[in-house]
DNA sequence: CCCAATTTGTTCGTATGTATC
DNA sequence: AGATACATACGAACAAATTGG
């Protein structure tokens, strides 16, 4: 019944923004009571498809799936799925290189700036673990944004999603409190070529740095998750 | 009020196929009105985190989101951005050879076999526009299939989406009745050079064939669409 | 085959909250 | 401040589906 909502919006070509007839309408239209239109519309909403106001004005209006909402839906997915920080990491490596080269020679100077702002955040070695925390968070930012620079939609968000997914497992596995200066060194140093790279429109450079970044960071994650196990059994009360 | 039953659910640790509390319970225990829980257990439905049953012995049950409810979801978020075949080629001609390289020497005889039954569906060359479609829609299930074989839930499932997706958009398209025999050609190559490195366990050359594979099928799909884009204009009425 | 119990699904009437004019 | 228009919430009743005796 919801998806009869949802051909009718799509068959009338709503586009985002456009107001859904008001629920008493939505009744007549259907022949349906109040209860099951508004459960459908609870259907639509939890896809992110419709958002409701209430009062004078208000209504259902055909909302744009938001990147927030999408990424939900699909960790909801990977919930059930037992994912490792290794098969982040391989599709991270095998994206995030073709990201930077298809940028090279493609940003402003004030995306080039933006950057570069960001990268100031961690300039300095990090003094406590709050630090650090702040630090990875600021490395995986750095990505995130120039996911959303990229001029492909699917491209950026499957790069924000898997930045995103690690800072959840890594941060709720406490593994930033862990992270050795090693990553954070070549974090620095790798984030300054690149920005160089893209700006001299160098994309089989910018290619490289990162596809070099990527392998170190994932090799330093699979060094901390032994650490990480190591831990476990010898705090843990053993078997 | 969704989140505090979602909340409460992961709370409990329930697992997939555990039954909710009945409506009436929950009513009790949230004292919240019916329509509200039932839109809230709605809200859950509609993300492919519960399922529902009539009936004695029926009820709310917690579901693992389901391959295809993901991909429902994924892609209604890219139904407002706009993905072109070229941005989705980007990631497959990324993805496809990783997943290549890491299924070399990995599949069993009968999971080989499955592949080479696939591949017997398009050993010929299409005699009608409807052979040709069917020969498409199999060369894009020889991707999924091969997707299904990983270890990696998430390269998996990416791969499949980024088929699947593809699927819909050149068959709406109606781009498959265009297909030129070179592509036809190059794939029926392409699969058994596959075959046989992922069975030789040789990874670098399933990488390079698998790479191989994706450059040319994008190069044709670039052709396709210049020819589509061409016919749009020659066809339609003229601004 | 039917009957009864259980649980979700649907309907209606009414009341409350909220934002706009 | 008050009227209006809209979503939101409540409660009681009835319908449909499924299972077991």
């Amino acid at each position: 019944m919801a998806e009869a909502i949802k051909s009718w919006v799509m068959a009338k070509g709503l586009q985002p923004g456009d107001r859904l007839p008001s629920e008493s309408a939505l009744i007549a239209r259907f022949g349906m009571a109040k209860g099951t239109i508004r459960e459908a519309i609870r259907l639509l909403e939890a896809q992110g498809l419709v958002t409701s106001r209430t009062g004078p004005g208000g209504g259902v209006f055909v909302h744009r799936v938001s990147d927030q909402r999408a990424a939900t839906l699909l960790g909801n997915y990977f919930y059930f799925q037992d994912l490792t920080i290794e098969d982040v990491y391989q599709i991270r490596e095998a994206l995030e290189p073709e990201l930077a080269a298809s940028l090279a020679g493609k940003l402003d100077a004030g995306q080039l700036a933006e950057l570069e702002d960001i990268m100031t955040r961690y300039a300095a070695p990090a003094r406590d673990i709050g630090e650090e925390r702040d630090q990875h968070i600021a490395s995986l930012l750095f990505h995130a944004r120039l996911a959303e620079m990229s001029q492909n939609p699917l491209l950026g968000f499957l790069i924000r999603f898997t930045a995103n997914m690690l800072s959840d497992i890594t941060v709720s596995r406490r593994l930033y409190a862990q992270l050795n200066r090693e990553l954070w060194a070549s974090g620095v140093g790798f984030q300054t070529r690149l920005i160089a790279a893209l700006h001299d429109g160098d994309a089989t450079a910018a290619r490289e740095i990162m596809a070099e970044h990527m392998r170190t960071a994932r090799r330093l994650m699979r060094l901390q998750e032994t650490v990480l196990t190591q831990r476990f059994l010898a705090e843990g009360d053993l078997l």
